[in-house]
DNA sequence: CTAGGACTTGAACTAATGGTGAAGTCAATG
DNA sequence: CATTGACTTCACCATTAGTTCAAGTCCTAG
């Protein structure tokens, strides 16, 4: 199944070799093994990494992005992507609401510290 | 000028003593010192705690928010305030960008990962 | 004037986060 | 079959934001 090389998916992702071992170590991606015990992946590995960057971008660490990758099976269907979309944009949009609520409190800051 | 002790300090704007002890080696605060060495703070250094604590909710490090309180002085004015105000603003509403960018590139996340 | 709670320092420690580096092993080519 | 680049593992690094500890000092109320 798999045939990329960890050096493969690197360049294809973006990411350094070391980045995609760590990628692996952490569930983000699976790899077969060779005879020789090197990592062989599958051609989506790539994809699913730079699906993780955006994900860092979001906010999310690797831990979350674990879960949140878990449920993209390999060779997704359109509703798979579609389910990961959402919970993305769901993410984000927390996010952006936090700001605003932080934005509010900052708003009332002088009231807050009036000396 | 300074009369408040680190307990005292760290009371009013709720964190602990050693965070009080850790915002002012950062020099997010300054201390007077009593003959016996001990800190004495100005009424405003639970005030600048409380600032930030929701600088930290937008994202800034405690190193940012030393550059940020840095131009708050002592005793501050409205226009004071003002400034700080529109900075932590800005640096919120970069983010809130950030997230928007982000969400754009979800959103093509199928044609970016077409297996 | 003394007891004990609050304070002092500096260093070590914690815990999460996201990797990198060194030393050694594999594999494909000329 | 040897070279050389890519691969392996495991330990380690750096940052962030504090907490904890020990050993000692201060200060204030009774």
């Amino acid at each position: 199944m798999g045939t990329l090389t960890v050096g493969e998916v690197a360049r294809e992702s973006g990411v350094s070799g070391s980045a995609v071992r760590f990628y692996e170590r952490q569930g983000l991606i699976t790899a077969a093994r060779t005879g020789g015990n090197q990592r062989r992946f599958d051609p989506d590995a790539a994809c699913r990494i730079r699906v993780a960057r955006v994900a860092q971008r979001v906010g999310l660490t690797v831990n979350d992005i674990r879960d949140l990758l878990a449920v993209l099976p390999p060779n997704p269907e359109p509703a798979d992507w579609q389910g990961l979309h959402d919970r993305l944009t769901a993410e984000a949009e927390r996010r952006i609401r936090e700001l605003h609520a932080a934005l509010d409190d900052i708003g009332s800051g002088r009231r807050l510290c009036d000396l």
